[in-house]
Parts: C-alpha cells; structure tokens; sequence
DNA sequence: TATGAATGAGAGTTCATTCAT
DNA sequence: AATGAATGAACTCTCATTCAT
C-alpha cells in the first residue's frame, strides 16, 4: 500500500509547491517525454525520492500540475473577466480580454498539454478531466454571453468562438507561419467573432 | 560518416514503403514515444536493423511517414477539390467538401501530429517544414476561392475557416466533450464560414 | 561511534516491545526482505527514526525479534514440557506434545527463518546463535529424555528425531503437497520416533 | 505485448545457458535478495539488456534456473538409482544411494530454494511447480521401493524417510552444530530409515 | 527523546542503435 | 543488402538510513 503525504506543515507545502512550479516550467519547455524525474528533483531543489513521497509517480506530477494551474488560473481570469464586463465593456471588448486572457493562460502550457494523449495511455480518466474542464469553462462564458449581451446565443456558437480563440492562440505562441500577418489575422478574426455572437440566424 | 540509401530497386523500394506504412499506422495509434522501433519493424516485416538501411533513426522514419503522407494525400485532395468546383459547386457545398476532406486527411494522424513539437525537440527543420506545408495547402485553398468564389477575399480570412476546420476535425476525431453537440456546431460553423468568406467586409 | 539504547524507563521499554512486536508479526508473514523499515515503525505506532534510536538497522531488528522470540518462548515451552512427565505421561505422549509446542513455536516464525541465511550474509555471528540455540533446545528435550524414559539414549538420536518433527512442522504450515494424508504422515511419524527413541540398538 | 526469445541457434542456447549457470551459482551463494541482474549479466558475460531478450524478469530467470536444474538432474538421478538397483543392492545400500544423490543435487542449491517464499509473493505459480516437483520425486523413490524391496510399504513412510534425508543434507551443508557427530547422525538416520521401510507395522 | 521529511545510492527494466554474420 | 542478437546508457522508482527540528 503506498501512501502519497499530504502536507500540512508550512515547509512540506513549500516543497511540494516547488516540485510543481520546476515540473511546470520543465513540461512546458520540454514536454512529458523529454523531461526526466531527475531534472524535476534537481530544478525543485530536492532528492529524486522526495518527489515520491508526494506525487505517486510521474504520471501524478504531471496530472497534478496541470490540473492545479487549470483550476487555480481559471477561476482567476473567470473572475476578472467578469469584473471587467461591469464597467460597461461592449462584446468587442469583451472578445478581445477574452482573447487575451486565453493566451496568457494556454500559451505556455499548450506543449505540454498538446501531449496528453501520450499521458493518457498510461493513465485512465486524465482526459476526461481536461476535457470536462474545458466544457465548464466555456459554459462559464456562455452564461456571461448570454446575461450580459445576447439572451438567444447557443452553446455552439460559444464553443465555435473558444475553438477559434484557441487556434489563434496557438498561432500566436508558435508564430511559425511566415506568410502570416499575425495582426490582421487576429483582428479579422475578432471582427468575425463578434459576428458570430450577434447575430441571431445559424 | 553514416549514410542512408535512396531505394532505386523494385524489392527495396517495396520495403521501405512496408516501413513507412507500418510507421504510419503505429504513430497514429499510439503516439511517437510509446511506438518503438522493434514493433514498427515487426510490422513491416523486415528485421529492426533495416530500419537503419533506410533510415537515419527513429526521428527520420517519423519525419518521412508524415511528409510523405502529407505531400501524397494533400496534392491528391486538392486536385479532387478543385475537379469537384467545376461541377457547379456553390461556396457552401465547397467548404463542405474541404471540410469532409481535410478530416479524412487529419483524422487518422491527429494524435501523431500533434507530439511534432515533442519530436522536435530531437532534430532541426522538422517544424519548418510543416509550418511551410500548412501555408502552401491554406494557399492552394486561397487561390481556388480567390479565382472561383470570391475575388475580393483575403488570406488571413481564409486562414481563419482553415483555423476552424482543423480544431472541428480534432472535435470530431476526439469526441470528448459530451455536452456538444457536433451535428449542430459543424452545421453553425459552416454557416459562419461562409459568412466569413463571402462577406465583403473584414 | 553508533550506540543504540538500552532503554530503562518505563515508556522505552514499551516502545521497543511493540516495535519488536510488529517486526515479529510482519516478518513472519511477510519475511525480511518483503518488509520495509516504515511498515514495521507504523505498525509499532511509533516514527521510522525511533527504530534506530533501539536498534543499529533493520538486520538488528530481525536478530533482536528472533533471539527474543526463541529465549522467552523456548524456555516457556520447554518449562511446560517438564510440568507434564511428572504426571505419569507415556514416552508416545511426550512425543506428541513435543511436536504440539514445537508447532505452535515455529509455525508462524517457519518462513522468516528459512530467510535467515539471506540476512546472515549481511552481518557476522546471527547463524551461530541460531544453531548454539537449537543445539542447547535439544539437549534440554535430551536430558528430559535420558532422565524420565531411556538412559540409554543418544543425543544422536534424539536429534533425528527433533530433525523430522522440524520438518513434520514445516509441512503442515505451508500444506502445499496435496497427495499427502498429513494425519497419517504424523501418525506413522510419531510411531517411528517412538520406535527410534525406544530401541536400545543403533 | 512482451516476448522473450526461444533461442534456437547454437551461439543463442550458449548465451542462454551462460545467463542460467551464471545466475544458479549466484543464487545459490548469495540468494535471490542479495544478488542483482548486473551481476547475473556480467558473470554471465553479456549486457544487462540481454538478460530481458531471454527471461521476463530477475524472477523468471529464478524460476527457470531451478526448474531446469531439477527436472534435468533429478531425472538423471533417478535413473541412475534404478541402475544401481538391479546391481543386487539392498535396501540399506539404496538407502545411502538415496541419501548421497540428494545431498549433491540440493546441497548446493539450498539456499537459494530456502528464498522461495519471499520469490513467491511476487510470482503466481511458483511453488506450485516445486510441491508437484517434490510429490514426483518422492513418488518414484516410492515406486521403486515398492517394486524392489516391499510391496507393503506406504507413500507416509517414504515421505517420512524423504523429510529425513532432506534435514540430514541441509545438515551437512551447513555442518553448524558444533556438538553434533556428523558421521554417527547419519549412521543411526540409515538405520532407523531401513526399520522404517521394512516393518510392517505402522 | 522522538519525529518524519528528506536523502540518494542502487535496484530492475527498456529500447534506440550497432555490427558481426 | 539484410539480419536480429547484443549492447549499455538512461530511465523510473524504492527504501534503509539520517538529521534538523
């Protein structure tokens, strides 16, 4: 029976806090498979066999990381986000923190997180949070969308904008396509966007 | 100084196609790092060392499977788009067919494609040329709608339903989000592509 | 310089008897090397350092548990084997209860000291307390022997005899030969250990 | 899916039977615990990888070795038994005959097979090859003495006269007590093992 | 004196790659 | 040209032991 601390003391959490940040930053940079338990001791500034006493193996790591930044962020910028809408934001506007807001949040993961099928095979019901987690987050926007601009949208209008909002980003964090004017791009794409959301018709 | 032959005879040939197709499939069901090069040996029925007749190492096979893939498949798929104009498609009928062909394209290799960025970390010029891939095919796509449908259209826009079709394509391909239904999102983003692509404004 | 405690204080001596306690029980059942150090301070309710405040290292532990075991439990039994010759019993009878209070003695410890080899080989002079203390077990069932039934009797013999009652034991522990009619083996036994304790050739 | 190799060329069975010779005088000097697949290899003279191209795991080659070891030499002891037994052999001399063989097929092996136990609890199946094995053994012993010396004769006294010889080997090999006299031990077992098969008591 | 978090050497195992045949 | 047995570095994970608190 293995056992898995659950740190209560001041100094316990700290080091489980480290091993999370060094693991983040590393399967950020260099996704699951390029990064070795060794690396993570080392960046956290602990023994191999520490990690082991609070994460029952890799996989939990990695798990445990992307759920605490995805839970902890979210709700951040979910909070914000509303916030903003109060001081008189049109749905332009809105878009666009959205937008932003996205960015700062799956930019630096996206890597990593673009891996978890890897992940996944060797663990069960991981994507099954990850995607039950991007449902709630979009009904979350749905709802704002729908109380505060436009009563008659649809959920599928909602998930068609992440959709793009998401594949924009990606665009932005790769910015591998030369012959792409990032700026226009994301403009038209707003622009559209905004389109999609008014209007009544679909 | 360490070489890899270029195949001219018939037998050889054979067998690195046998290697490529065996590669394939194994990629695109279970990812770069969970394949390894005894099973895909085994399944192409030559011995492991083969694979080094004919390959630089494992990095190689992955980077040939897709380019090959990519450049045999999306020649053919354009060719089939732009025979299907000629027969009196309109706008709507054409962003179905892109869409029907880009997900019998993207579906099968979603999985693999996606750890590109895990692969790339091993080896030079490997993103390159996918970012350079994916800006001549939306191109290609460009140019039809530019001639056929649409002279005023921009390629940012057109970049932006290419944006969209591929993240309907790994909805689809995942099917993970229970609350969606994809019926309808496909019908509303179709709608709203065409919307994007024929209006005049942006 | 190491030292390990001997403890005086009340709270200690308890402390050590249950970190012994739960080595014994965990030992027994599992044998030394399926045993971990943080089991048997957790069983023993007490923190993995404790143990090495009472004890050098777990080979300490398993050397403590079993000398422990045998001097208290051995004397004990062989005390109550004495009590009862003096009420009239027959040489047949003594043989029973001689087997009787050796199974109860070395059923359980049976497959944590077939391992005494292994952690014999990890520190110096364990093997020979086990064998001085066997040999001084069956002198005292001798001298019983030579005293109340046959003062002919040799150590020899009364060795055989002790030799097939250690493996009577072990079978019935582990029972794992099906063909065998352990009733009648032990029956048939004890007859031959009568017979061999009894005769006066040899 | 995992598959270890049947070797079938000459240079592959050499390989093999390096890896198995090499493992049976580890584990017999050192036990199962106490020695690791590094060293297996080395001795053996091969890489540690090649070690998995043959066995499964450290506990497949345990298992291998000693079935191997058994089924070959106790067949090939048994044979010789037989041989020894039309040569006018009485029941005595078959006795020693017995006791001899036994003592060189598992005085060496002793202590690795002590181990069983603790290899056991990671293994299914295990000690159930080696009860079956022993019943086999015993039973053809069984045969024999049937056949040859006395019809009447029941499977519990050979079994008896088993457990016997079995303690008197371990004796020998180890030769721990100091006080007994080896060779008269031995003498007076003989003689009570030759009362216990030729009366037909019981 | 007791704690238990932390250590890190060492274990078993995998697999991309090589090279004698 | 093709083989596949062999390699051995690198991996994840364990656990007896230590030591700051």
């Amino acid at each position: 029976m293995k056992t898995t601390r659950k740190p209560q003391q001041k100094r316990s959490i700290e080091k489980r806090t480290k091993i999370l940040e060094a693991a983040f930053i590393l399967f950020c940079e260099k996704g699951f498979e390029n990064t070795n338990t060794a690396e993570i001791a080392q960046h956290a500034g602990v023994a191999t066999g520490t990690l082991y006493s609070y994460f029952q193996d890799k996989v939990d790591i990695y798990k445990t990381v992307f759920e605490s930044y995805l839970k902890k962020e979210v709700s951040k910028m979910l909070s914000e986000l509303e916030c903003e809408i109060n001081n008189h934001t049109n749905i332009s506007q809105f878009i666009l923190l959205w937008k932003d807001s996205y960015l700062s949040l799956f930019g630096k993961p996206n890597r990593a997180l673009k891996e978890i099928n890897s992940v996944m095979s060797k663990v069960q019901n991981l994507n099954i949070f990850f995607s039950d987690f991007e449902t709630e987050y979009v009904e979350s926007i749905y709802k704002i969308l729908k109380e505060k601009y436009n009563p008659e949208i649809t959920f599928e209008k909602v998930w068609i904008a992440f959709l793009l909002i998401d594949e924009l980003s990606k665009e932005y964090v790769s910015s591998r396509h030369k012959k792409i004017n990032y700026n226009l791009l994301e403009k038209q794409a707003i622009v559209f966007i905004e389109t999609l959301l008014t209007n009544d018709g679909g």
